[in-house]
DNA sequence: ACGGCTGCGACG
DNA sequence: TCGTCGCAG
């Protein structure tokens, strides 16, 4: 439920657009002559015909509907035109209406305030636009009222069907008019005028409503379609809520909705006007009944956010029924086929929107085989994201072995997968203006000159068979390297002049040892994979070249072998804990893997395993690093330069987890950072506990550009400069250079086309466009160009760092965020909350 | 065993 | 915070 938030004083004009039918359209557009066509778009017509997705209005008057199979559609409209949803790696790929309602979104973000709530639809706060216009000129004195404008629908206004359009121009411009309704009048005129536009630059239809807050206008878009606009006078709202059943009011198409008629008795919104506040929120909790009891006034206070593209990307694909997925292989083709769509995707929202993806979550639906009314559900699971279609593959999989191993717990049975998901989000901007965005920009394949291409190699020199545009995947899983570590710890070493100490060798040992065994080679001994045959549409043994995963099929029991070891060399102190912010379960860990080393690296590894010290007792260098609730601090920051470096928890192995969670407690991290960095680097330098600001070695500031960036901040009268710089960002610039090291983010389109070839599926046609993310070069110009600084997106690590009055102003901004109360919840009502209880 | 694929927001 | 759930189209 949205916050309960009472109107704002002065009332404001809000619009809400809708595409009509918004993918048939698209694909009218593509192809005209299913132009005034019964259409509708439908995916994998395979199965009864296809599920449909969109349906055009001529084949709504047949009575075809959404979620009509395509033969169901077939047989009420025998003349329907059915269009295939474009499918990429097996799946659907929604690129096509991706960028073509970014291309609507760039229009009508030109009037006001632009909140893009889904594909296909947009809010608009026009308040400011439509005082400018009463101002300057208004309706009343206009000689000529926009055509589309008259065409519009005003709720309440008798519609005299011999002069409609002389009502609505009347109503228009009465100069006699509250100011309210005529600031509605000018908000009907100013969409009038972006519809307008939208169609001659789209070739898009859309409706709209006009209203004094989202909640109307989002009913009043959906009152006249396709292709008109409505307008809701205060004076009308009263009778549109008495008569407008609950379900059909957003929020309440669900349980909530359902319980309002089951347990209250409501019939319409206007039957809510009979419940106190007080009774709403003993049934409802305090935030939901304040928020029914207003919407049953029409009121309805949510903000336009000012936001053009999304929030997240996800990819996901279900798997009903008999192609449920049910081996570890079959969900790794699947992942890897996934993480590709996501992989390119998040690199066009880097490319074109300057922005970076923090987080990776994995979500799965599973049964398992002989324990059918279990409700327990496969957990997600999220990760740090890493840029790179293969880096994406492999903690994929990680998340996902994770979730299975709990979702199994002990039991020894066969299992499905359902569904499965990735999703990308924490999405920060990149701060412009600064010698980061320009070296983003500057080494991005994409954007940047042939200038450029020298130091791009040099950290990600290619895969010779890249380099021939082609890769030869078989070969490459045949000898089982994961290229893309070995080439950026090589590149790695040779940038950095590396020189070979005998502990050097001992990691460039852990190195090759790891590199010659397969990802997933612990599997062996515990295979996760279920008894039932799969029925995976991939070759798996090219696919995975995992022997392991083809054949068998049971988990082995708690106590097996593997477990034995987990107990002898797990520390206590790491049971329960959450290191880092990969969220994998202790059992995990599987340091049975030290066994199988040489005994020089055992020893070693051995005394990474110490037992953490409890507290905390090392010296603070730095007021960076004394700025202890800061979400990265300067060591934070080089550990994570160095993540990708590492050479253990670059491997998918799921017993490597365990090397991450080492990592957090003050061992591997840095040893095997020290694999390819300066060998000063060693040691507690890294350590997630001491650390001094002073011990940072300056070697490893490169290159020269970032230097300045980065001294900056590690040395504190020099860091105002460089962030006052990016005085717009809402990520720092410390996130930007650690998120671009993290992974060579910009590097990665190259990266990822290097690797895109891997497992990749021919689909038997030309890839469809996916070069879009959602977005159009317009979005950004709003975004970069103009001087926009949101408060709660300052990094409070920054501040310590700033000159002491600059300090005292930025903290005048980070005041706690002001939150309408939701304290408690409690409900009498049964049915409400009876599935929340179960569950 | 079927509506698939997204995406957002609140809650604990 | 992360994970779960609800809701929407």
């Amino acid at each position: 439920m949205p916050i309960a938030r009472p109107e704002p004083k002065d009332a404001r004009v809000i619009a809400h657009v809708d595409m009509d039918c918004f993918y048939v359209q698209v694909e009218q557009r593509k192809n005209p002559e299913l132009r005034g066509l019964p259409a509708a778009v439908v995916q994998y017509n395979s199965w009864k015909g296809g599920g449909l997705i969109a349906v055009s209005y001529e084949a709504r008057k047949f009575g075809v509907k959404r979620s009509m199979r395509g033969d169901e559609a077939k047989k009420v409209c025998p003349n329907i035109q059915l269009i295939q949803v474009p499918v990429a790696r097996g799946k659907a790929d929604l690129n096509l209406y991706r960028s073509a309602g970014s291309e609507v979104v760039s229009i009508l973000a030109t009037k006001g305030r632009c909140e893009r709530a889904s594909i296909d639809e947009v809010y608009l706060d026009l308040t400011d636009a439509a005082k400018s216009m009463l101002l300057e000129a208004p309706p009343e004195v206009l000689e000529a009222i926009d055509e589309e404008a008259l065409k519009s629908h005003i709720l309440g206004v008798t519609n005299d069907i011999t002069d409609r359009e002389g009502n609505v121009r009347e109503w228009l411009c009465r100069s006699d008019a509250d100011h309210e309704d005529k600031l509605l009048a000018c908000g009907a005129i100013i969409i009038a005028q972006l519809r307008t536009k939208v169609l001659e630059e789209t070739k898009f239809t859309c409706s709209a409503g006009i209203a004094h807050n989202k909640m109307l206008a989002k009913q009043a878009s959906a009152m006249h379609k396709p292709a008109q606009q409505t307008v809701v006078p205060s004076s009308s709202v009263k009778d549109l809520l008495a008569s407008l059943p609950v379900k059909k009011m957003k929020q309440l198409g669900g349980k909530l909705g359902s319980s309002l008629q089951i347990d209250l008795g409501v019939k319409t919104v206007g039957d809510l006007l009979h419940f106190t506040e007080v009774k709403l929120q003993e049934c409802y909790g305090i935030n939901t009944g304040t928020w029914l009891w207003n919407i049953a006034r029409g009121i309805n206070g949510e903000e336009v956010e000012d936001r053009l593209l999304p929030k997240s990307h996800g990819c996901g694909k279900t798997f009903p029924g008999p192609q449920a997925l049910k081996t570890t292989a079959s969900v790794e083709n699947w992942l890897n086929q996934l993480c590709e769509e996501l992989s390119e995707r998040i690199q066009s929202d880097l490319d074109q929107n300057k922005r970076l993806v923090h987080r990776l979550t994995l979500h799965a639906k599973a049964f398992k085989a002989n324990d059918l009314d279990s409700h327990k559900k496969f957990p997600s699971k999220s990760c740090p994201l890493r840029y790179g279609t293969a880096k994406l593959q492999e903690d994929a999989m990680k998340l996902f072995v994770s979730g299975l191993r709990e979702f199994l717990g002990s039991q020894n049975i066969g299992w499905g997968i359902t569904s499965l998901s990735v999703t990308a989000s924490k999405l920060s901007d990149i701060p412009h203006g600064t010698s980061i965005v320009r070296f983003l920009q500057d080494k991005n394949p994409s954007t940047s000159l042939a200038g450029s291409k020298v130091f791009m190699e040099e950290i990600v020199p290619l895969h010779p068979a890249d380099q021939n545009g082609k890769r030869n995947e078989v070969a490459s899983e045949e000898i089982g390297v994961n290229n893309d570590t070995l080439v950026q710890d090589k590149a790695l070493c040779r940038r950095r002049s590396w020189t070979n100490t005998s502990k050097d060798k001992a990691k460039c040992t852990i190195l090759n040892f790891f590199q010659g065994s397969n990802s997933y080679s612990c599997m062996t001994k515990e295979t996760l994979d279920g008894s039932i045959q799969d029925h995976s549409p991939f070759s798996s043994s090219v696919l995975t070249g995992n022997q392991q995963y083809s054949g068998v099929n049971k988990i082995e029991q708690q106590g097996a072998p593997a477990e034995a070891k987990n107990d002898t060399s797990t520390h206590p102190n790491q049971t329960g804990q959450r290191i880092d912010t990969w969220t994998f379960n202790v059992e995990d860990i599987d340091p049975s893997v030290i066994d199988e080393l040489p005994l020089e690296i055992q020893r070693e590894v051995r005394g990474w395993l110490q037992p953490p010290k409890r507290a905390n007792t090392s010296k603070r260098g730095s007021s960076i690093i004394g700025s202890s609730s800061s979400p990265w601090t300067t060591k934070q920051a080089l550990n994570h330069f160095f993540k990708d470096y590492a050479p253990l928890s670059s491997f998918g192995n799921q017993r490597y987890s365990g090397a991450n969670k080492i990592e957090q407690q003050g061992g591997p991290a840095e040893a095997n950072n020290d694999t390819g960095s300066h060998p000063d680097l060693a040691g507690q330098k890294f350590d997630t506990r001491t650390f001094d600001i002073e011990d940072i070695d300056p070697f490893i500031i490169d290159p020269l550009e970032i230097q300045r960036d980065v001294q900056g901040w590690v040395l504190p009268p020099k860091c105002a400069a460089s962030i006052e710089s990016s005085n717009s960002s809402s990520c720092t610039t410390k996130e930007a250079l650690n998120d671009f090291f993290q992974d060579h983010a910009p590097l990665s389109s190259s990266g990822s086309q290097n690797y895109s070839g891997i497992n990749k599926i021919e689909q038997g046609g030309p890839a469809e466009a996916n070069n879009d993310t959602g977005t159009h070069p317009n979005q950004s110009r709003q975004k970069f160009d103009t001087w926009t600084f949101n408060v709660e997106d300052i990094d409070p690590s920054i501040i310590d760092e700033l000159p002491l009055e600059i300090q005292r102003e930025v903290q005048g901004w980070l005041q706690p965020h002001k939150r309408a109360n939701t304290s408690k919840r409690g409900s009498s009502i049964v049915h409400y909350f009876s599935s929340a209880k179960k569950s």
